[in-house]
DNA sequence: TTCTTTCCATGACAATTGTCACCTGACAGT
DNA sequence: ACTGTCAGGTGACAATTGTCATGGAAAGAA
C-alpha cells in the first residue's frame, strides 16, 4: 500500500485528486495541505512513502520542500507536479533529487500509472521537459545587469534607479545599453518582456 | 439527473474534477473539452442541462462560450469556475446571465453542493467577488489609449505606436501623456505595471 | 439651438533615454 | 610584468519620450 501525501494550493484540485487516488486500491491519502510549512510539517510527522508537490504554493515552494525532504533523509519520495514546462525549477528540482517531475497537463490516469512507476523504482521525467532543456536560452546578463533591470522594470527612471544601486546616472545608462545590446533590443519594454518571457525575472 | 457538461485546459483538473463528478449519484458527465471552441461544438450538440466552464482556454474562453450558449437559447444553465476573483470577469460572466460563478479556491464538496442548488433553480456566486466588486477599480482609460498602451507593452517605440494605428508620433505621445496622468505615473514602464496588476491588459 | 464634455488629433518644446568613445582600479591567469 | 576581464565612471551627442497649449468633431444636456 503506498501511502501518499498530497500538497496542492488550489483546493478544487487537492480535494478533487485527494479522493480520487484514495479510490486506487494500492494508495492511501495519508494528508494533504494547501501550503508549502503545512506540507513540510505533515511530511516530516507521517514520513509518507510518497509527496506529490506542486511548486508554486504560499509559504514555501514544493521545491523548498523537496530541498527540506532531502536534507532531512526521510523515506520519502518526491514528485513534482506543476503546471508548466519551465527548465529553471526543473533543473532545482533534479538537483533536489526528486523522483519525478510531472505536467497537470495530463490526465489522472497518468498520474496513477507514472506514482506506481515511481514506487517501483523509476524516475520519470515529462518529456515536455527534455526538449525545453535544450531549447532554454540562458540568461546572458551579469548579476549586476539584472539589478538594474530589475529596478527598470518596476517603472523606476534612470536616476531613481541610480540612487537606489548607489550608482551614477551614467552607469546605469551604460548597463542598461549594453542590456540591450546583449539581448538584441532596443529598450527597456522589450528588454522587460524578453527577459520575462525567459523566466528570468 | 443532471446531464453536465465539463469544459477545463487543464486536463489533469479536467478528468480528475469529471471522474469524480460522475461519481455521483444525480449527475451524469455528457462529455469534456479542453477548448473553448470545442466546448461549444459540443454543448451545442449535446445540449446538457449544466455547463461548467473555465475562463481561461485555448481558441475561446468560458466567457465566449457562455455568450454563444446564451444567444442561441440552449436550455442549458452555466457555471463559470475559475481561479481567482476578478471583478472584470465577473461583471461579464453576469451580462451573459450565468446561473453560478464559483472559484476553483474551494473543495470538490462545495462544487457539487453549488451544482445541485443551481440546479435546483438558485443563482451562486462566489461572496469573495461581492468584496472584490466594491474595491474593484474600473479602467479609466478610453478603447483608443488602451490600443496605444497595449502598444507600447509591446515594447514597440512612439514610432512604431503610430505606424501600426496610423496617428501621427505626436499623437500616440500625446496619448501617452494623458495615460500617465489619468494612472498617476510616470513612464510607459509603470503605466504597463499598473495595467497588469489591474488586469486590464 | 447652444453649451459643455469627451474623444481624438497636432506640433512645439523640454526632459529623459540610449549610444559611443574612453578612463580607472581591482583581480585572475599566463 | 603583462594581459584580459569586469565593475564602475565620465561626458558629449542624437534620438526618443513626455508635457503642454491648442483645435476639431461628435454626443448629450440645457
Amino acid at each position: 500500500m503506498i501511502r501518499l501525501f498530497l500538497a496542492e494550493d488550489q483546493s478544487l484540485l487537492n480535494t478533487a485528486l485527494a479522493q480520487l487516488l484514495d479510490l486506487e486500491d494500492d494508495i492511501t491519502v495519508v494528508g494533504t495541505a494547501t501550503d508549502g510549512q503545512a506540507a513540510w510539517a505533515a511530511i516530516s510527522q507521517l514520513k509518507p512513502d510518497l509527496a506529490v508537490l506542486d511548486i508554486e504554493m504560499p509559504k514555501a515552494t514544493g521545491l523548498d520542500v523537496a530541498d527540506l525532504i532531502q536534507g532531512a533523509h526521510l523515506p520519502t519520495k518526491v514528485v513534482i507536479l506543476t503546471t508548466f514546462a519551465q527548465s529553471a525549477y526543473f533543473q532545482r528540482a533534479v538537483k533536489a533529487g526528486v523522483a519525478g517531475y510531472l505536467l497537470k497537463d495530463a490526465p489522472t490516469d497518468e498520474l496513477v500509472a507514472n506514482i506506481r512507476r515511481i514506487m517501483a523504482g523509476a524516475t520519470v521525467y515529462a518529456p515536455e521537459l527534455v526538449q525545453n532543456m535544450v531549447t532554454a536560452s540562458t540568461n546572458p546578463l551579469s548579476e549586476r545587469e539584472m539589478d538594474v533591470l530589475k529596478a527598470a522594470a518596476n517603472g523606476q527612471s534612470t536616476k531613481e534607479i541610480a540612487q537606489t544601486l548607489f550608482l551614477s546616472a551614467g552607469t546605469v545608462r551604460n548597463y542598461l545599453s549594453a542590456i540591450f545590446s546583449k539581448l538584441g533590443v532596443a529598450n527597456r519594454m522589450e528588454a522587460v518582456n524578453l527577459a520575462k518571457r525567459n523566466k528570468w525575472l
